[in-house]
DNA sequence: CAAAATTCTATTGCGCACAATTTAATTGTG
DNA sequence: CACAATTAAATTGTGCGCAATAGAATTTTG
């Protein structure tokens, strides 16, 4: 019995989402510097476009982000003007995020974006498709667990 | 013709592959907790523990990160007594990370990690394989464009 | 061999990401 | 209704992650 023998990283699939995050972000960047957009910005955009006016709350349960990132992260937007916070008139602790018209308007310009990503991938439809739902299955997983 | 929908965030892999990814550090935290080590760090020492005296640049290429994560991380380590840092003496640019024994003697301590994530991830080894295999083909697809 | 180009590390600045704490508002309970 | 418990945001502090820059050492080349 030898034991546990420490894995090498490139033999860890945690090492590869690690890696490959950090490759779609790198990827993003030239297309989302057109938009002056950071990718965790422009997620909260694609939130916002589908869904206007949610609280810091459901902003954060749908990225899986805390107040301490989105927080920070919604009052930049805030000041360049492409988004507005005002607090909820039922329910003063929650924070209501809405677009500005020119957060509105972002939505056209970034609409290059998905299929650069797609292509970029080199993934079909199917295969990307495939290979999301096992990582989001991983995910609830390592959620779960603890 | 409808043109381009934005996507739900739902339906987007690089999402899947940063929420997963932000999973697996959740995951790791508290195995990790023990140790005193971050789960970036903690890469840096199975890169160590397989192959110690490795400068920045070498350490840099293995994890795709470069000298701007890696210097001010290294120096955590060294002002912990982990590791140390010299200059190469053939050729002074580059600096060289040693372990320290108790740097060495943290291999160790974190013999039990792996199997816990191995068993966190809720795969087969067969599975974990086949996933990984896919995202390392995917980071370089993205990692080679542009 | 001297000047130019390249390489390597460190530094600065900015933006996440999250734990821990604080403050304020709301809800639950006696 | 008072008061304890809970909830929502914001704040503070630490540690990545990377672009841009700087500075020193090495290599290239004219």
């Amino acid at each position: 019995m030898t034991g546990n023998p420490m894995p090498t990283i490139d033999q860890m699939l945690c090492f590869a989402v690690y890696s490959a995050g950090h490759a779609f972000t790198r990827f993003y960047k030239p297309r989302l510097d057109a938009l002056d957009l950071t990718y965790p910005q422009y997620l909260v955009f694609l939130v916002l476009w589908e869904r206007d006016n949610l609280t810091v709350k459901a902003l954060g349960e749908r990225l899986f982000l805390d107040s301490g990132t989105i927080t920070p992260l919604i009052k930049r937007l805030e000041a360049r003007g492409l988004v507005q916070r005002q607090r909820d008139d039922e329910d003063e602790r929650q924070v209501r995020i809405r677009l500005t018209a020119d957060g509105r308007a972002l939505k056209q310009r970034a609409e290059a974006v998905p299929l650069a990503v797609a292509k970029g991938t080199g993934l079909s439809q199917a295969g990307a498709e495939a290979l999301r739902l096992e990582l989001l299955a991983l995910r609830e997983r390592l959620d779960r667990v603890d």
